[in-house]
DNA sequence: TCGATAATAGTAATTATTACTGATAATCTA
DNA sequence: TAGATTATCAGTAATAATTACTATTATCGA
């Protein structure tokens, strides 16, 4: 994997935001340093470095996908209005609820993607605890 | 909401399988049995019987959405492999787990995507436990 | 420094989904 | 029941996110 400028952007960017940004608010950022870059490139660069495990494509629902510099153990939470996703801290006694999913189904359980939902405080502020 | 032949085959097929099938997958089902249907009469009432309630379009992961007959509350388990899903019985002590998060977030939480991960017997037979 | 080739910009193609349009058929009303 | 109303349909075009392609450029080891 060579070192590029717009690979270092791209990763400069991402590690900057906690936002867990789509690969297009990535190219809109990264665009202002290198006016040139293509949304192919980001692309490209997001799959590379997931890939290589330097970052993390979030296994999340919507219809874009999304990516996080932070590749330790963690889940998410996500507003149901604006799209935000924010970090959690990791919890705890997941081998027990995999155990028992896995004698109940038959499947071979290798992990769970949890995700909560709710209305983040900004969201909320702006349509009064609805 | 109109009763429409096109309408009950798709609720038809959707009720018969317990695969969780996408749009186009429900399509090619619907197709045998009324040949001229077009893909987006499928997702139009897809769409018209999930706001309705009828049926349930699924918060997974993945390219394609998912829908199911069962709009009862119970989580999935999905394979990696095939992208299977399957259905698992409703946990519990939620409530508990959604105030801790909303108190370390700020989010008013209204719920949680679960959604398990691992190999399905099938798909664990084939590659002999990998 | 040079050459192999990874990576790039720009564009075209693909995939899933939604929107549009004129025709059809389900339901309502007289 | 007939005729009017309009939800729904088939077929097609449009959109959005992503991936693939291609000729050119830039990285980096020898």
């Amino acid at each position: 994997m060579r070192k590029t400028k717009q690979r270092e952007a791209i990763l400069d960017e991402l590690t900057k935001l906690c936002t867990h940004p789509s690969a297009d608010e990535l190219y809109g950022r990264v665009k202002k340093r290198l006016p040139r870059i293509s949304l192919g490139t980001v692309y490209r660069n997001l799959e590379t470095l997931s890939r290589e495990g330097v970052i993390q494509r979030l296994d999340t629902a919507g219809s874009q996908k999304r990516f996080d510099a932070d590749t330790g153990d963690h889940r998410h939470i996500r507003c149901i209005r604006c799209g935000r996703i924010d970090d959690l801290a990791a919890g705890a006694d997941r081998a027990r609820c995999d155990a028992r999913v896995a004698k109940g189904t038959g499947y071979r359980v290798l992990g769970r993607r949890v995700e909560y939902l709710g209305v983040c405080p900004a969201c909320g502020r702006k349509t009064g605890r609805r």
